[in-house]
DNA sequence: GTAGAGTGTGTGCGCACGCACAGAAACGGA
DNA sequence: TCCGTTTCTGTGCGTGCGCACACACTCTAC
């Protein structure tokens, strides 16, 4: 037990939400993290792929996903690599493009994304369903929306 | 211009949010990180351990920092090393437990920090205040809260 | 047709970070 | 007093990640 308590000192309602939003996506991002390694041994990274992979029938290029992806497009590619070897998405040539790549889920890898999915699912409602009502989740939704313009 | 636009799919309103936490938390924070970089060369890291001993004009304990700080305890070891080298902070051990090691801001810290403050407010009204309201605002602080708990 | 610019992808490199561990010191019981 | 346990700090180590670069391919102008 630290005898002293350290607080933010005197800071605007406008600096809390910042501070309050880095603190809240990096901690629940690192408590996501752990339960999917615990269970599937997939890092978050490659959940994220498969995520947006998953939203899409059609073969994504690899551009979009660092564009969409909160991953660097070059480590969208190193991803894309572990993923592979896994047999959970393939990367074939695009049609009209040499240079491009289109990547699908394999059916193994829908499979895998719906069971990390279930654990995140899982995951989160222990420190998000239970603490936060309908109205806080719209409040994040339109706060989300609004930062993404 | 990429002609496939991926989406997330069939998501509940608690997925959103959960994953708009994420990306707005990370997002944010690679903004501010390149903005106190390019103004002084401090990374994100450097400024959070600055910020809560600004808070405080008693002396910390490093442990304090390691509990309160989204950095790992180690890695304010190696934060406050640096800090140290630039003459930001101070070491100086604890009068009572030779084991433990107190933290103080230097005058030239608290005035280095007073300036990449204000670059962070200044990187943070540009994508930030201009877009949240004050209900926002308010929303993002009891989420926080809530999350804290 | 060919040269130059522009675009899409993968790789060498360095850095920041967390985990596991080691060492020092306080604490508590025999 | 002495020894085992706990707590506090700092360091070796491996890993994930972004930046800069290299390469391949496309497109446009001449």
């Amino acid at each position: 037990m630290t005898r002293a308590e350290p607080t933010m000192g005197e800071l605007s309602a406008r600096d809390h939400a910042f501070y309050g939003l880095i603190w809240a996506g990096t901690t629940l991002a690192a408590h996501v993290d752990r339960a999917l390694m615990r269970a599937h041994e997939l890092p978050l990274s490659w959940f994220e792929v498969m995520l947006w992979l998953n939203g899409q029938t059609a073969p994504v290029p690899a551009s979009a996903l660092g564009a969409k992806t909160l991953l660097s497009r070059p480590q969208v590619s190193r991803v894309v690599d572990a993923l592979q070897a896994r047999g959970l998405v393939a990367r074939t040539p695009a049609p009209h493009d040499a240079r491009s790549v289109e990547i699908t889920l394999t059916p193994e890898g829908r499979a895998a994304f719906a069971e990390a999915n279930a654990t995140r699912r899982a995951a989160l409602a222990d420190v998000f369903d239970q603490r936060l009502d309908d109205a806080d989740i719209d409040a994040l939704e339109t706060v989300w929306a609004k930062l993404k313009a």
